[in-house]
DNA sequence: CGCCATCGTTAGTCGCACTAACGGTGGCGG
DNA sequence: CCGCCACCGTTAGTGCGACTAACGATGGCG
């Protein structure tokens, strides 16, 4: 028996406490849920101090650059589902980011347009964004963050190709 | 203007609609949040086969490899809260796949250790996490799985150092 | 004209991370 | 010895994100 299996006794309370199996720690899965955990908070905290959260951000940057659209039209490029769209474009409105308007030609849809000041605002999130990532992926080199980018790019269009 | 640009309009239902704007694929957050949710869900559905969720995994792991402990021992180790623990417990003693006891050195605390059954399910969840990480790791090379979980891995211990 | 699909909206579910507060117990310093 | 604080397990509840169900209103199509 070796000094570390040696430790695991239950009335150790503090000496190994804080190990992690190394079952786990191989677990792909848990290893996304346990960062992807830090990063959405460490992401939403951010976004929170420029009073937005992600979802505007993915609502300005599609409204950006593929123009106005509806609801629906949002729903689907942002993956936001279109219950919630609701409430995300009601912030949105509210802050004079975006316009909701009634379309003439199909009276279903509201077309939703972004406002200069909804651009102004996509921009400084940009930057917030930029910081925030250079915050997550500190401890890799550009080389590895690309590499990162690309194996998870590529996992989840694998899983994305279904739907 | 170019073509892409105006390839926008609200008014094409189906042309452009699941395009997905490349500010939001660039982010490392969003494609991590994004594939764990994928992640997720595959585990979970896969795990609910066979009566258990990832979080008595978690706990059968953590007493085989470091032997009987508290609940507040398996929570730092576990990473789940000790809120949750009770509930997570309660499961896993109804399998009769661990056992609670009263610590008599200390009575505010529990002694929980893995029963003979546990072992066996631990094994078996083993083989099925084996089987569902092949599907979520599908498209990665055995060397670029390792990258993966090495970048991963790096990253998750410069986000949980300060914790 | 009648039927079905789609749109925006409301309400509600589920799982997970996390907080607050509790009664009970233990350890330690004065 | 005793008073205080830290810790334990437990209950309840919060917030958020993904997702479902159902609605009334409208549109498209046979």
């Amino acid at each position: 028996m070796t000094r570390a299996e040696a430790a695991h006794a239950a009335d150790r309370p503090d000496d190994g406490a804080r190990r992690i199996p190394d079952r786990l720690r191989r677990r792909a899965s848990r290893q996304l849920s346990q960062l992807t955990t830090r990063s959405d908070r460490l992401i939403n905290e951010g976004l929170a101090q420029a009073d937005a959260r992600k979802w505007h951000y993915a609502v300005l940057a599609s409204l950006q650059d593929f123009g106005p659209a509806s609801q629906a039209t949002l729903s689907k490029r942002t993956g936001i589902y279109r219950s919630d769209m609701v409430g995300v474009l009601n912030e949105l409105a509210e802050r004079h980011l975006v316009e909701r308007a009634p379309d003439p030609a199909d009276q279903r849809r509201n077309i939703i347009t972004i406002s200069a000041q909804g651009r102004r605002r996509l921009r400084r999130l940009d930057k917030v964004l930029d910081v925030l990532h250079d915050e997550l992926l500190a401890p890799l080199s550009p080389a590895e963050r690309d590499q990162f980018m690309q194996l998870l790019t590529r996992l989840l269009d694998h899983h994305t190709q279904n739907s």
